[in-house]
RNA sequence: UGGGGUGUAGCCAAGCGGUAAGGCACGGGACUUUGACUCCCGCAUUCGUAGGUUCAAAUCCUGCCACCCCAGCCA
């Protein structure tokens, strides 16, 4: 037939194009996270690219950790990171090191050295931004920079060899202090740090630098396609010179895509550690936060996650995504594979009158409407039961179709009640509605319908459980780096306690399940039978206009 | 003021000289023992802007405007 050609990214146009003209025959790609922290939404749209663009095409993505910085990285993040990927649901063909190629590399700019392209300049930090010149001036030569390739050798090796303090000398590319590309003047290629390394220990104490690392690992590790973000388009020029001057015959591509921005919501690895170190957050991996352990707790899962990025795209435009797109994501997943449960997250109780003490009745309940293969359930109902405070008004606006004074509604499941009166606090809520039910409107034996229905729980085996309402950490949709803290959604934890119905007692950390009429909810990992914790996903859609 | 990028609806995003896909959001309706789900319907005479080329321009050309990135011995 005539089926729609399913249109490309640019990224796959590139791939396509370098296979058509047998530039490269298999995909290599690699996903390159420095272990400096946790992986979170953002690094997920990177990998996922990285990940399925190899798969799409039959090649293969390694996982690489991007460690050349001993001051900044942790063995802590390793471990947690390849949790996330294999919790995504993606496996690398090799995990690799950054730091397994620090041989290659001083053999690498050894050689740069000897062609005369790289040279050991003693400028401190500081005389070297002065030197560099600034946007619109070009730089100046560094004094050092015409010694001579034995000279350097020598010094390179003493640097090596741990006979000079931190921060006295630096390995420099040759290029052109002129550049109107700042990267290309003269870029630092090695630095002097005395410092364990979590991987390599105390084999070294010169480290190379991301810009002269990472071409050098693509090479060497046959990438083709070298994708990342947008920030390192500038880099590309230097990418290309390191590839070019260590003469690697097969040359990686890089490409860079825009990375992904959420409404309410910081994402720089930064603000995400004081968040955590400042204890505005239970942790990383805290339901509020972006982090894929912190979405996990919260209860999205590795599909929603994945749908959620392949609507969002591959471009080059700077994007803010709303979040609504991440929730309807979760919703439509959860949606078709959460049971439906009872929890009053609000309760006030509702008393049948014309129902006789002591007398119950077991409910049979559908565990998803739509969904008849996941079964049914037993629910106790009884004289008293508590339902939502929101589902009682003494004044309603119109079409309001829950209960109000001598109004109607049926309890899912049981039977149709009438209001015939409610009681007050001291305080004027009100803590009691007293109905009658019809005793000739069973649910499915009675053709008499109302337009409400309402969730409840059996007053008399109700359990209490820990409900956590999370809503978004920034109030506002874009997050100004400046003031962080007070921009934070002071309301963005609701801690409440829940009448839930047994059975939901019974679930296991990280469970999912819908609250009829409330929402998507996921047991937390500390849940226990004797106090259960869920946590919300995300809220059901409310189209009710009164609300 | 230098260089590198990017501008299509409220938000993403197709489009690649032949007359603006799709999704989210939103609005209206049907269905409903979840105000959920599902299903219909609506939602850019116009593509940052001003010109030019062409029978024909979001697509090609020129100018202008806006936004992002770069002056780490971070990645």
């Amino acid at each position: 037939m005539e089926d729609m050609q399913k249109s490309r990214n640019f990224i796959e146009e590139i791939i396509e194009e370098d296979l058509k003209q047998q530039k490269v025959s298999f995909i290599r790609t690699r996903f390159p996270p420095e272990p400096n922290g946790y992986l979170h939404i953002g690094h997920a749209k990177a990998l996922f690219i990285d990940f399925s663009m190899a798969a799409q095409y039959g090649g293969e993505c390694n996982l690489r950790y991007d460690d050349t910085n001993p001051t900044k990285e942790d063995e802590e993040f390793v471990d947690a990171i390849q949790e996330d990927i294999r919790w995504l649901g993606f496996q690398w063909a090799h995990v690799f090191y950054g730091s397994d190629y620090f041989d290659t590399c001083y053999d690498l700019a050894v050689s740069l050295i000897k062609k005369g392209l790289a040279y050991v300049c003693d400028l401190t930090k500081d005389e070297m931004r002065e030197y560099r010149g600034t946007l619109t001036e070009p730089g100046r030569n560094s004094p050092f920079r015409d010694r001579s390739p034995e000279e350097n050798l020598a010094l390179f090796e003493r640097m090596k060899a741990g006979e000079f303090p931190d921060g006295t000398r630096t390995l420099r590319a040759k290029i052109d202090m002129a550049s109107p590309n700042v990267l290309l003047r003269d870029p630092a290629l090695y630095r002097i740090i005395h410092a364990t390394h979590h991987h390599t220990g105390d084999a070294w104490c010169i480290y190379p630098m991301y810009d002269f690392a990472h071409p050098i690992q693509d090479a060497i590790e046959g990438v083709t396609h070298s994708l990342c973000s947008l920030e390192y388009e500038i880099h590309r020029p230097l990418y290309d010179w390191v590839v070019e001057q260590c003469a690697f015959s097969q040359k990686p591509r890089q490409i860079e895509f825009a990375r992904l921005n959420l409404t309410n919501t910081i994402m720089s690895k930064r603000y995400l550690r004081q968040l955590v170190e400042g204890g505005h957050v239970s942790g990383w991996d805290d339901p509020r936060m972006p982090t894929l352990c912190g979405m996990r707790r919260r209860g999205y899962t590795p599909a929603a996650i994945k749908d959620f990025l392949s609507r969002v795209g591959v471009a080059k435009v700077d994007s803010m995504v709303e979040t609504a797109m991440l929730e309807h994501c979760v919703r439509e997943d959860l949606n078709n594979s959460a049971p439906r449960m009872m929890a009053v997250v609000d309760p006030i109780r509702l008393v049948i009158e014309n129902w006789p003490e002591g007398k119950t009745e077991d409910i049979l309940l559908e565990n998803h409407p739509n969904m008849p293969e996941m079964g049914t359930r037993t629910v106790r109902f009884g004289r008293e039961v508590f339902i939502e405070r929101d589902d009682f008004m003494e004044n309603p606006p119109n079409k309001y179709f829950r209960l109000k004074p001598d109004g109607e509604v049926r309890l899912k499941g049981a039977y149709i009640v009438k209001c015939v009166g409610f009681e007050k606090d001291g305080a004027g809520n009100v803590v009691l509605v007293r109905c009658e039910y019809d005793p000739s409107s069973k649910s499915g034996e009675d053709a008499r319908k109302v337009k409400g229905t309402l969730h409840w729980v059996n007053a008399a085996d109700a359990k209490a459980a820990t409900v956590r309402l999370y809503s978004e950490l920034m109030r506002s949709e874009t997050v100004d780096k400046e003031d962080l803290l007070e921009q934070l959604n002071p309301n963005s934890l609701e801690e409440i306690t829940a009448m839930i119905e047994p059975a939901l007692a019974a679930y296991a950390p990280g469970d999912k399940m819908q609250f009829m009429r409330i929402g998507y909810f996921c047991a937390d990992l500390s849940n226990t039978a004797q106090m259960p914790v869920f946590n919300r996903v995300v809220g059901l859609k409310d189209s009710w206009k009164g609300n």
